[in-house]
RNA sequence: GGAGAGGUGGCCGAGUGGCCGAAGGCGCUCGCCUGCUAAGCGAGUAGGGGGUGUUGAGCCCCCUCGAGGGUUCAAAUCCCUCCCUCUCCGCCA
């Protein structure tokens, strides 16, 4: 949610972004309805604080007097509570609509409409050195620790069970990734999967992506498609003190997608599925620093990206191809020889304050309380950051060589 | 799943219909005092919204005592629904 005074003061920025965006808006209609709602508060209020002031007299009142006094306020309630209604209907309408905008847009994020419309930012490690080219979906039958046609008949498509070395894979990543990032100030974490609709709205995937979530309608919960959604919610409706931003933590969770109109779109494999594990960074900081923050997550992900020997590049996201909440997002895009193109391992977005907004999150400053800014960025994919390994670290054996990072954690030194 | 207790400001904790957004205490901030520290004295200390405006100075008003409804001229106080926490029993990874 962005700034309401946003709309009375300056349209014209929240025009400009929309337009970047490429969606339509009709800014005077909101406007008006603005006006409208903010007089039918005014004018409601001043009927309460008559009706108030009425039956505070009333306790002094006898005889009379005092059934004038009643008869006189309970007009005034009624009036009051129908002006109340209108309002509340009013403003109603006005949210509707403004919870659905998208954050504004940062200057510095790519313009354009489509994946293809990202910009480079940098290129990192070898891409043109294969050992091999198989995919790791080839790799991982051969190996014997991939499943997908079970993992079908089990629960359908876009599904795979990890098994033997692979799964123990997994565990490996997970540890090495903690104990990469706690020494950077983030705080471990497993957070719930399953959350109530108000995380999902106050982080920006409700009402607009909602065809992407399951839900558990017996319970009204939401399996989240990402632990951003926990973990930003995690101080939702609090005021956090100043010296205590940044607030990192370093989140460990299954995700469920429902991939909803992906049909057709990487089908083979463990590349797109409908539940994958993935350690998620995410950020609590001062608005003026956020830029600087997002850097630094990005970094991380490079970091970690590079301890693995994965040639990458980085992609300044194009703001048609950017989420709701975002102002602007970096990915890693990974090199996958069996594809022989980089896709998409990581994602870091800056949300700003439009999700601070929506969860209430603040922080104090000696002169009153601020919105946080909040940011999320991928540290590992599982999936996606096991089948980048497979697929690079292939050897013409058809074996596959464990990343030197990796075997204190593993125990072992390839996969055969 | 069954039975009971409870949710008040940063924290503890009073308050069962009428100037209560809320006693008292702790904590914190500022000032005074004390040759350090401790103690003491005084003042301040919730969030959101609307109006006005020299646009975040001030002033005025409204809302919020878990959430949402209701009763009443008037609700932290009475009623209903929901959420959450705790205790006991049952079940269970």
């Amino acid at each position: 949610m962005i700034d309401i005074s946003l709309l009375r003061e300056s349209p014209e920025i929240i025009a400009a972004s929309c337009e970047r965006r490429g969606i339509d808006i009709d800014l005077e209609t909101l406007t008006d309805l603005d006006q409208r709602r903010r007089r039918a508060r005014t004018s409601a209020e001043d009927m309460r604080r008559r009706q108030k002031e009425m039956g505070n007299s009333i306790s002094r009142l006898e005889g009379s007097a005092r059934e004038d006094a009643i008869a006189e306020a309970s007009q005034l309630a009624d009036d009051y509570k129908a002006a109340l209604a209108e309002t509340d209907r009013l403003d109603q309408k006005f949210q509707d609509i403004w919870i659905t905008l998208p954050n504004l847009v940062a200057e510095s994020a790519a313009d354009g409409m489509t994946e293809e419309d990202s910009i480079e930012v940098s290129r990192w490690g070898d891409p043109s050195a294969p050992k091999g080219t198989k995919d790791h979906l080839d790799l991982g039958l051969d190996l014997g620790v991939l499943d997908i046609e079970r993992a079908a008949r089990v629960s359908g498509t876009r599904f795979g069970y990890l098994l033997g070395d692979l799964a123990r894979l997994e565990f490996a990543l997970v540890q090495f990734a903690f104990d990469q990032l706690e020494p950077h100030g983030f705080k471990p974490v497993v957070p719930p999967v399953l959350v109530r609709e108000e995380a999902l709205i106050g982080t920006g995937f409700f009402p607009s992506d909602r065809q992407q979530v399951y839900a558990v309608e017996k319970d009204d919960l939401y399996l989240v498609g990402t632990s951003e959604v926990s973990l930003a919610a995690l101080h939702m409706n609090e005021i956090l003190s100043g010296e205590a931003l940044p607030l990192r933590y370093v989140g460990f969770s299954t995700c469920f997608r429902r991939e909803a109109g992906a049909h057709g779109k990487d089908t083979r494999g463990i590349f797109r599925v409908h539940q994958f594990d993935k350690i998620e960074m995410f950020s609590f900081c001062n608005p003026d620093i956020s830029e600087e923050e997002h850097d630094f997550l990005l970094a991380r992900e490079e970091d970690l990206v590079q301890a693995l020997g994965i040639p990458y590049r980085v992609v300044n996201v194009a703001v048609g191809d950017l989420g709701g909440s975002a102002a602007k997002k970096f990915d890693i895009e990974a090199w996958f020889p069996g594809q022989e193109r980089y896709r998409e391992i990581t994602s870091t977005s800056n949300t700003t304050d439009f999700q601070a907004r929506r969860l209430k999150i603040r922080y104090r400053t000696d002169d009153g309380n601020r919105l946080v800014h909040t940011l999320n960025g991928t540290a590992v994919a599982i999936g996606r950051w096991l089948a980048a390994i497979i697929e690079n670290h292939q050897q013409r054996d058809g074996t596959i060589s464990v990343p030197e990072v990796l075997r204190p954690y593993a125990g072992f030194d390839s996969i055969s």
